[in-house]
This record gives structure tokens, C-alpha cells and sequence, in this order.
DNA sequence: TATGAATATTCCTTTACAGGAATATTCCGT
DNA sequence: ACGGAATATTCCTGTAAAGGAATATTCATA
């Protein structure tokens, strides 16, 4: 998993935003407007989950449309998939991770 | 979704905590050696982590053993159902959106 | 071409957080 | 009870990043 993917979205105004644009795309004053965000702000938050490749642009006229980009989300999907198991399975390895230290301790003093 | 998870995802260290404990719960002194981090910023990571609700602790003697909690994961999947339709579609509702706009457009002067 | 709307960028300040080093705590074995 | 191992905590410092305010840029239209 990328790491400035998770960090991108750690931001509470840019989670917003990303699920703002779960609905539609949008426009940057639209964004701003219903999180009451100054422009400025929306701008620069919309700049990094750009960078993150979270989002993308489409300039119409004056504004600029952003709206998700599915590939981070597939990825996440995928990475999650690897975790999956871990609720999936009721076991959770940490039996065999005791019995397992237990053995290494019973040889140390030797 | 919750953007403490995230948060404390984004730090690069800890995902590579939360990848390694996907193998196995772990020994702080197990996970500072795999990841070359000193001990008490492994400590100071997983209490991060801890706080999150990503990690449990199990003291065994001297040793805590961590080990990942399902919750976070599931939250985070659950999260990602509402965004599945944005690639499982091919419609990403850009078209309808300028559409829209348009219309808005056209009765603006008057 | 001048004007205003929509957006991006810059500069500044404040705050959060990560790492380093040192120290405290807890536990086992002797 | 003492010494050492495993872990947690504290203090300090540097840095990155967020918000505010101001300004630059770009575009449509009169």
C-alpha cells in the first residue's frame, strides 16, 4: 500500500471531500461552499489528493470539475484483500506464536 | 470512515508495522529488528497505533506481544463498498454533471 | 480591452509530529 | 533483594503541513 495515499486521506478536510466526490464531481467552489472551506484551502487540499493521484481535473471554461479516480481505491481494495483472511479466519496465530517463543525460551540456557 | 485510522496509517513505519504483524503477532523487539527502528520509537508507534484501535497488546511476561485487530479493516472495507460502483460502472457521471451545469448556465441572464 | 468570476499560488505563522537520547518501569532469574 | 532484559515515557529539537490573507492567473463577456 502507498503511504501518501493514507496520508492524503488522513486530513479530515480532504477525507470530506473525497466523499463529497463520491456523489458526483464537482467544482472547486462547490466543494468549498458546502464544507465551508475558504477557496484557498479547497484549492491546496485539492492539490495534494491530485498528487496522490486521488483525484483528477477536467477544465471547463473557468472552473476546473474534479472527481475520483478509481485506481487508488482498487488498490486499497487489493491491499485490503491480504487482511481479509485475518477476520475471515477465527484464527489468529497467536497460540501458535506463544508455543513457538516457548520453544525458543526453553533453549536459551544451554 | 474514520481519519484517525488513517492517520495513523500514513506514517510509512507503521504500515510497515501493520504489513509485518499481517503475518504474525509480534514482539516490540521483534518488530524495532525486522523494521531497523530503534526500540522506543517502535514503542512510540505501536501506542499510535494501539490508539487507533489497529493494535492489541499482550503482555507476556516481559515481553508485550502485538498483534492487528480485524475492526479497523472491516471499517475500512465496509468504507470502500460505497466507492466499488465507481469501477465496477463505467459511468462516472461526469457527462450528466455538464449537463447540469449547463442548464444552470443558460438561465443566468435574465 | 477592461471587468469580474473562478481558481491557483505565495508568504507568513502556528502547531503537530517524528526522531534522538536519556531515563523510568516492569518483570524474570539468581 | 539485585541485576539485567524488554518496554514505555519524557524531554528536546527540527521539520512538515495546515490555515489566513493577499495576490497572481485565466477565462468569458460587455
Amino acid at each position: 500500500m502507498n503511504a501518501t495515499v493514507m496520508s492524503a486521506l488522513a486530513e479530515p478536510n480532504r477525507l470530506q471531500i473525497v466523499e463529497l466526490l463520491r456523489e458526483s464531481p464537482l467544482t472547486v467552489g462547490e466543494i468549498a461552499e458546502r464544507l465551508g472551506l475558504r477557496q484557498p484551502q479547497a484549492s491546496k487540499h485539492l492539490r495534494v489528493l491530485s498528487e496522490a493521484g486521488i483525484v483528477e481535473v477536467q477544465a471547463v471554461a473557468n472552473r476546473r470539475i474534479y472527481k475520483l479516480r478509481p485506481n487508488p481505491f482498487k488498490e486499497l481494495d487489493a491491499w485490503l484483500e491480504s487482511y481479509r483472511r485475518m477476520w475471515e479466519e477465527r484464527y489468529d496465530r497467536l497460540d501458535e506464536y506463544l508455543l513457538e517463543m516457548q520453544s525458543k525460551e526453553s533453549g536459551k540456557h544451554d
